[in-house]
DNA sequence: GATGAATGAGCGTTCATTCAT
DNA sequence: GATGAATGAACGCTCATTCAT
């Protein structure tokens, strides 16, 4: 089976994608603007103008990196809504959160280090409701303030875990599990309390 | 005699500390990339040009802000160097710290946000190496890995949960003392493993 | 159907080549730095960011007029390097380098009037080279400094001549006639002695 | 007798002195357009505004320093033209002219390098004429255009001649001695012919 | 599905100069 | 005899964006 005859033959249709690819690439190590359109044509191979051609405007690269690489975390964020407020399903909640995460790794860590930008991306909002939605399924009934910070600090632990521990040695899986762990003490102990 | 009666009155010899002031504001509310030399002399009321006077570029602004503002933390995790690793001396580590942090508030947001600039303000390196450093110091010996994970939580949550509990109802204190209760349980646990 | 009626009947496809031009023009009248981007710019009708399109900075469109107009002048002096020391082959280079120069004069011109710019744009130093090579084709064997002086002052003068004799009236061509005799009386004498 | 008695007594009232001892040293290096009052002012220890106490404008700093240095010259142009068209003469008028030369150096180096820049200092204008002048006392009656050549030829050489011998090996005086040579030669030829 | 050519706005920075003290 | 503080104008350069082809 032929993929392709040879190098100049791009493969064809997946310019979009690999715009996408590119530009994740690009933004989580240098930050939303640092990256400009000039970078990310160059790197692709093609000239600036062919990024209009598949996205309206910068910010709509950004985003649409969003829709698509957040569909599984808003999956879990939604299935978690319809679980019961028992212990049992809360951890379960966080271990599916924690998976859908590690997935998303590198989002992530354009979302930790450029919050300032996505306030204004549009995108942060959305992402705020989606966080408080999915803390209020940890929180307890009649949650102290001290509990609440216990959830919002297992989900922060999550999201910034694997960014702080890239250079402590250790497979990564183990690192993520953890992570989990102590999540999961968190708010086992808001629940009891 | 009074110095300074109105508004046109413009206090003279303070202009330098007038700069760091609006830029810290700014840059904690848009991000150091977004603020632009232009926004900061308007705001001030004088030309780009006199920043140029105080200050060698504009890089240097952002850095004085952060030497000067760094000091008490500094002198915190220096104190903190020489405590005994005992749990009490942690605790009143975290305690002190807790404190040195909600003073310099605004720095951390900006910081906070703004991580993926910080690391090329040849600032961040050094701000990582203290945050090691402090960390050390409140870890057990032959520690786990999930131990180091309940340590970094710690700190980390000190360090975000200002910013994200602003808009929980609730007097600042109590929310600052809710977090240092999290912060000291979860060293406490990781000492006691 | 004709291409270029009037003015606004931009001839597209030549801007390039445009900007090499006023170029020229401007630096050999007013000197590189005191030419502007501007300046050029608003010569050609187009904006600033558009002569960024064509080179990547201001030094490489100067750069470029160089590696354009000297060529004829290298291939000069390549072709001396072959010619046998002989007094004919002298004077033969002599001629052939004068008609080279009168059509690179401007370029010469601006030379001529800013070296210190030149000693800068890292385009001088290959000058010089060539001009050093130039030089010892002319130069005798066991050559004194005398002679070194008559062989240098015979290019120097042909360098220089053009402009210092154009408020001399008479034609062009007589002039260069003559700085052409006298620079080969000198290189005779140097031949000789 | 004592001078000074330490370091911060700056020699004083030689202030304006100094100003134009380092602006010739770094225009004579750079160029005019490339040595900013703040170069001058740093080197010398003082504020720029100190500078404006001293002279009037930039230019009028390199203005003071042509008039100052440039005076030997004028006196040698000046009792040129009092000396009868003999041969003898002329001959003496090269000796003399050299040898003022060789004073001004650094002052002829930054002529002959900024060319561009001296025709907007008003000061280019003054010079061409005193060049014209001298010429004319050097040029035999019922000139050729050839002769011609040769008496610019040789003043020509004797400007430019000290900074292009700088890296052949060699006593300063003697190759003075021969750029003088042949200055002398071409006159003679002209004288004759 | 993409390019070539250009724009308008803005950026950080530097400059010669001024003037009250 | 000099400084501290500031200005206004300009500079080289980069950016996101547009549009005819």
């Amino acid at each position: 089976m032929v993929t392709g005859s040879s190098k100049p033959q791009q493969r064809r249709g997946d310019t979009r994608q690999r715009i996408q690819d590119v530009t994740l690439e690009l933004i989580a190590e240098q930050g939303y603007e640092k990256t400009s359109l000039r970078e990310i044509s160059e790197r692709l191979g093609v000239t600036k103008a062919a990024l209009y051609y598949h996205f309206k405007t910068k910010e709509d690269i950004v985003v649409s990196l969003f829709t698509d690489l957040m569909r599984p975390i808003d999956d879990v964020i939604a299935w978690a809504a319809e679980q019961p407020p028992t212990l049992e399903a809360k951890l379960e909640i966080l271990g599916h959160y924690s998976s859908a995460l590690s997935d998303a790794a590198p989002l992530f860590r354009f979302m930790q280090e450029n919050q300032a930008t996505m306030r204004e991306l549009s995108i942060g909002e959305n992402f705020k409701e989606r966080m408080t939605s999915l803390l209020d399924h940890l929180l307890p009934e009649d949650v102290t303030l001290t509990d609440r910070v216990r959830c919002f600090s297992a989900l922060f632990s999550m999201h910034a875990g694997m960014f702080v521990l890239r250079d402590v040695e250790g497979d990564p899986e183990e690192k993520r599990k953890a992570i989990l762990e102590v999540a999961s003490d968190l708010v086992t102990r808001a629940h009891h309390s």
